[in-house]
DNA sequence: GACAGCGTGTACTAAGTAGTATACACTACA
DNA sequence: TGTAGTGTATACTACTTAGTACACGCTGTC
């Protein structure tokens, strides 16, 4: 049921159609692993690497991290510190914002960033 | 440096000096663990225990869970989900929020409580 | 027909996670 | 003085994480 091995494949075999440096062998040495262990993950056959790995090999297919890391079942390092930092308080925004639709969530976070609170 | 043992020695402590029922021995029993891992992690010789132990160390002992989780190092995997369902939204937030004071984020929070967006 | 490059199968490992089980020494108390 | 309860030391274990190392067979090409 591992959705990244097979959305990382996905996402490579289409870059490698225009651009050869994107096989199993090319890109795991980019990010920083072995071949085999690239190509065990793309079939699901080994679990999604760590998150320094998933956030490297989502800037080398040009996907935002934050959701690469999602498909990994993992939430990035800095989300979670700035969540321990203040438990309560996000432990509250985010209960709070889990069933607000996007658009309404955006305006908030749109607000914010312009100073309007 | 594991203020989590520390932390929950304290508190347990405290309760004990009118309750003798949060003993290391009987406490660990109720959190379902031996009292001896109880007693490692309360000295900080352990690392501190899974996220299913520390909830029910933090009911136990009358604290927030989502802050004993904190000092554990650990965050609560309901709102790791929730991030994950939606990544980009929510790392967006939190990242838009880090750095906001409590006051503001909480009538943020309100706000969106009371429908006013 | 050799050589480069490809994807993958197999075997292995070092470190971390999350504890259990048992025994020991001490204190209170009846 | 025995026994009930306390905290802790020691030894051990099963599972997971996060990979490496190496070899194999296949394909294209020069």
């Amino acid at each position: 049921m591992s959705s990244f091995g097979s959305y990382v494949r996905e996402r490579r075999e289409r870059l490698k159609a225009s651009d050869a440096t994107f096989s199993v062998r090319q890109l795991a040495v980019r990010i920083g692993v072995e071949p085999s262990f690239l190509s065990k993950v793309e079939r699901g056959e080994t679990p999604p690497p760590s998150e320094e790995k998933v956030k490297a090999l989502a800037i080398e297919l040009g996907e935002d991290p934050d959701v690469l890391l999602a498909l990994a079942g993992k939430v990035s390092s800095d989300l979670q510190e700035a969540i321990r930092k203040r438990p309560e308080l996000f432990a509250a925004v985010i209960r709070e914002l889990k069933d607000v639709p996007d658009q309404a969530v955006l305006r908030i976070v749109r607000e914010v960033r312009d100073g309007k609170w």
